[in-house]
DNA sequence: CTGTAATTTCAGCAATTACTGAAATTACAG
DNA sequence: CTGTAATTTCAGTAATTGCTGAAATTACAG
């Protein structure tokens, strides 16, 4: 691994630690990102220095998330790990999975607190409280699906547009605005 | 504590332990944001059943994020926190902090390993994965910088709108279409 | 100032989470 | 099938993170 890789693999091993992410899971997946072509679980464990079984619970780890793909090699017969080509779909594979173990769970609960009659001034206020939580969540929820169903073309349109993306977004307020 | 709110405040501190966030600090927070008055650190121990001490390391993280604001009562010489009136500067508060923390250094990181000339054709791939990263992490920055310049009135409509904010990024998206 | 209430700090213990190596299981070539 | 390579599981241990109570510090009323 060259001193370069090594040192994105590290920070997004640091960065995943501070996101609820195992510190070593996020190293392997930086690796997976960064390489271009499949890995196997053996040479993680070689790059990264873990244990072969810590790599296989890791592995495990990001198939849950379904931001691995296995795949065999004809003739060979050990297991071999990519990552999708396109980071914008990783990105959204990352926002669809935090919605459904994090976000959805959320709403759902705080949905069902807002069914009971509240018992006292002190519970209106905190129901009150839960409907903006809830009401706010649900918007940036839908928007970000929204963003999800953009496509790898579309995307490139945005990002080219760069700073311009602030006026796109003005036009909208406009938009908005009138209503 | 009501029940409502016990269970209110068990999920966020649960939701919290999933993002990096200190479960205690997740509850303290929560019953914060719940509570219509201004609570003593005493007041959050003894609702909470933590130590006092845990209480205070809590709240000390708690501003560090800017998310409680530290008032006194005239007469009483006790410290009263309280979350912010609006959910939505919460918010904001929450996505501003999380990129001084954690998108500006993993960007800068990008930059920076993006500048060297790479030594191989391995390290040419994983520069266009890094440039890519950057570019998209870069682009979702800067549309949430936008969002977060909303103000709560201009919220409300947008919250108003409902599920016709989908025909207003469809608009948005023909608008796009045409660059 | 002085005394006391309020708050913070921090060393030490508790709980949780991460990691490993050995054993078990699975996969498959021959 | 059989033998072997590959992978997974899991009990035990290591490392990290969280929490507490006691002591130190700070804040302020009188």
């Amino acid at each position: 691994m060259t001193p370069m890789i090594q040192a994105c693999v590290m920070h997004f091993g640091e960065m995943g630690s501070r996101w609820g992410i195992n510190r070593t899971v996020g190293q392997m997946y930086a690796l997976l990102v960064l390489s271009q072509t499949p890995l196997t679980a053996d040479q993680i464990a070689e790059s990264l220095g873990f244990s072969r079984s810590n790599v296989s619970m890791g592995l495990k780890e990001l198939q849950s998330w379904e931001l691995v793909k296995l795949q065999h090699i004809p003739g060979d017969r050990k297991e071999y790990y990519s990552a999708p080509a396109e980071i914008w779909d990783i990105a959204k594979t990352l926002m669809e999975q935090r919605r459904k173990r994090e976000i959805d769970p959320t709403l759902s609960t705080l949905r069902g607190l807002l069914m009971t009659d509240p018992v006292s001034e002190e519970e209106k206020y905190a129901q009150q409280r839960m409907r903006e939580m809830h009401d706010l969540i649900e918007m940036l929820t839908k928007w970000t699906t929204e963003i999800q169903r953009l496509d790898s073309a579309r995307l490139q349109v945005l990002l080219k547009l760069g700073n311009n993306l602030g006026k796109v977004l003005d036009i909208k307020d406009k938009l908005l605005g009138k209503n």
